[in-house]
DNA sequence: TCTCTTAATTGACATAGGTCAAGGAGATTG
DNA sequence: CAATCTCCTTGACCTATGTCAATTAAGAGA
């Protein structure tokens, strides 16, 4: 269970053993059942999550109902709502669970120490940050650039593991087109 | 010239008076005239850019010859290909000059060798780029959620200060509309 | 296995926004 | 002050994708 963060983590930077037992140590299990949630809108966002098993989506909800997803998160995945956790805002997002999953919490308070403490994990999350930048930046690019089915073609490239898992519609909201598109275009592939 | 990036800074990080001429000490002074290039495509992309004069926007540029605005950039923001630069990988993007254009560029080596020596630093890059990665999630919910018409009004509300600098057909390449759609758009919202 | 719920598909129709083509208003430059 | 450029606007038409409504298929409990 620890050894899949750990290894995520040594993929990136070389702490110490110790600093490693420092950075486990803040980390609390979670569990969330199949279409329970996570996070709610509305709420102080203290824990940023590392999903160790299963599968969940964040999005977020707009006026007239309409489902955005920002984010899946299957296994070595961070997850949590960003903006409401770093700028300690309250949560714009839901977070809930695909599957039964399970995760790792880290509290804001801290990760925050920590960074001081321990700076090679600010190092840690400043290239976890970049990373996610990088294919947010690609994402808003495909938005610009491509049609629905040349978005849907790259996240299957992109994300294979996740297109087998996550209901078509979840990828619909993913993706920006209504559920029926998605359908007209996946049927346009078969032949 | 310093001293704006030097206010920059101390609204993220309070690095002390020596890290701080560690960091300036690094700093290389460009200037790009009028419609010149910052960076091509195809480029190993060496440097980061801050802005103390002047106007930018990169791009990147589609098959189809087809305009896609990444970022702009005016006074007090850092500007570059974030994806080639982290990852040393050749750049995809244009950065053009809208306006003459005075910067300051940091080089990968210096900047990675000052994370070490002035932790500081990285605190400082990694809170910028949290708040870009933040911005961007709100630019994808905006492109997911809502129509031309209210993601040109969210960007004036946003931006007003690029809105009025730069040219209505490099705010619908930004906004991902046609030039002629964006004018539609001005029109409505005259009466 | 039967039932109920969740997901996916399909058709008919509506519409936001794109594309193409033309013209015009300001700027800039020789 | 011509003569170009650059940028913006407008009209006519087209297309990708959305919406609504109904049907079918697939899963999940009991």
């Amino acid at each position: 269970m620890l050894k899949s963060i750990v290894t995520h983590i040594k993929q990136y930077v070389k702490p110490s053993a110790e600093e490693l037992n420092q950075f486990t140590a803040l980390l609390q299990e979670v569990s969330v059942a199949k279409r329970k949630f996570l996070l709610l809108p509305g709420t102080h966002v203290k824990h940023e999550y590392f999903v160790f098993k299963g599968c969940l989506k964040a999005y977020y909800m707009d006026d007239k109902g309409n489902k955005h997803v920002v984010q899946f998160a299957i296994e070595n995945w961070w997850i949590g709502d960003f903006d409401a956790f770093y700028n300690q805002v309250s949560s714009k997002l839901h977070i809930e669970a695909i599957e039964d999953s399970q995760l790792l919490a880290i509290n804001y308070d801290d990760l925050q120490a920590l960074y001081d403490e321990a700076p090679v994990f600010e190092r840690y999350f400043r290239l976890l940050v970049t990373s996610a930048f990088v294919a947010q930046r690609k994402r808003i690019l495909s938005a610009l650039e491509k049609d629905a089915k040349a978005r849907y073609l790259e996240f299957r490239l992109s994300y294979p593991s996740i297109e087998t898992r996550v209901p078509n519609y979840h990828i619909a909201n993913y993706l920006g087109v209504s559920a029926e598109s998605l359908s007209r275009i996946r049927r346009s592939l078969k032949s």
